[in-house]
DNA sequence: AATAGCTTCAACCGCTTGGAC
DNA sequence: TGTCCAAGCGGTTGAAGCTAT
C-alpha cells in the first residue's frame, strides 16, 4: 500500500518514506518546530519537498495521531458531519481528535459512503412526513473552492445552508507533547489547550446517542472561527446562542440538551 | 495454488487561500 | 490593488494486501 520510492528530475525524493527519513523529520521538528515547511527539508537533511514533509508529519508522525480502526462513534460523527458539511474533510477531522483529514477521507470513500447513501435513501422516503418548521436561511460567505452548499444528502434541495460549524472547539481531551498550533488548520484554529474535559456534546454523542448537534451561528455572533465554542456549561450560554434545526438536519428527535445549551429553534 | 478483481491507505498533485509587501 | 509565496485542502493515484473463484 505504498508508493515505490523514486527520485525525480530535480533530485527530490518521492514515494514511501523510509524509517530513517521519518526519524530525521521527527527529530528536527521536535527540536526546532516547523515554521517554514519549504526550508525544513533542507535544514533537516532530507531530500524531500516541504509539502511532502508537512504531509508526513501531519498524517503520520505527529504524536497525537491516532492509529487503528475507527470506532462506531467516530464513524457516526463522520457520517453526520458529512451530511451537513460535505467533503470538508479537514473540518470533519477537526472534530475527531487524533484523526487526520486524509484518514477521514479514506474512511469515507472506502466504507462510510455506502452507509451514508443507504441512510440518505432511507430518510428521503420519509421526507413528506417531516414536520414543517420555519427555517432561517443563513447567508454564507462563499469561497470559490469550498462552497458550503451541500451537494448531496437528504436536504440538498432545500433553502437550508449551514453557515459554519464552530471549529475552535476542542472536542477531546487531546494532549500533545508540544504546544504547537492546532495542526489541522493553523491559520484559523488557535492552539491546542490542555483541555481535560470532554465536550458535553461529544460525550453525549459518544455515549451512544445517534445524534450530533450542529450549531448554526448567526452572523451577529462574530467570526465563527474565533468564537470560543466550548459552551461547556450553562454559565456560558448567554454569550453564545446555539441555533439548530436539528430535526430537519438529522431527521432525529431533538435530544434533550437544552439544559446545558441555549438552543433556539424556529 | 494461482490469479483476477477489489479494497485500503499513504502519498502526490493541483488548486485555493491568506498574509506580506 | 496587484503580485508573490507558503501553507492548507481535497481529489486522485498507485501498489500492497485481501478475498473470491
Amino acid at each position: 500500500m505504498v508508493k515505490t520510492p523514486y527520485v525525480d528530475k530535480n533530485g527530490i525524493r518521492k514515494g514511501t518514506w523510509s524509517a530513517e527519513e521519518d526519524e530525521k523529520l521527527k527529530a528536527y521538528i521536535i527540536n526546532h518546530g516547523y515554521l517554514n515547511w519549504r526550508q525544513l527539508p533542507k535544514l533537516a537533511g532530507l531530500s524531500r519537498c516541504g509539502k511532502s514533509c508537512r504531509l508526513r508529519w501531519m498524517n503520520y508522525l505527529r504524536p497525537d495521531v491516532k492509529r487503528g480502526n475507527f470506532s462506531k462513534e467516530e464513524e457516526n460523527i463522520i457520517v453526520k458531519l458529512h451530511e451537513s458539511l460535505g467533503n470538508r474533510w479537514s473540518v470533519i477531522a477537526a472534530q475527531l481528535p487524533g484523526r487526520t483529514d486524509n484518514e477521514v477521507k479514506n474512511q469515507w470513500h472506502s466504507f462510510l459512503k455506502k452507509r451514508a447513501t443507504k441512510r440518505s435513501l432511507d430518510h428521503n422516503q420519509d421526507d413528506d412526513h417531516m414536520p414543517k418548521r420555519k427555517r432561517r436561511v443563513h447567508q454564507i460567505k462563499k469561497s470559490k473552492s469550498s462552497p458550503l452548499e451541500v451537494g448531496e444528502g437528504s436536504f440538498a434541495s432545500t433553502d437550508f445552508v449551514v453557515h459554519g460549524i464552530l471549529e475552535s472547539s476542542d472536542l477531546s481531551n487531546v494532549s500533545t507533547s508540544f504546544n504547537e498550533p492546532c495542526i489541522s488548520n493553523e491559520s484559523t484554529m488557535g492552539t491546542y489547550s490542555n483541555v481535560t474535559e470532554v465536550d458535553p456534546i461529544m460525550s453525549m454523542f459518544a455515549n451512544g446517542n445517534d445524534v450530533f448537534p450542529h450549531e448554526m451561528l448567526d452572523e451577529s455572533y462574530g467570526d465563527l472561527w474565533m468564537e470560543p465554542f466550548l459552551a461547556t456549561n450553562s454559565e456560558s450560554n448567554s454569550d453564545l446562542s446555539l441555533v439548530t434545526d436539528w430535526e430537519y438536519l438529522f431527521h432525529d428527535p431533538l435530544p434533550d440538551f437544552e439544559d446545558e445549551f441555549h438552543v433556539s429553534l424556529w
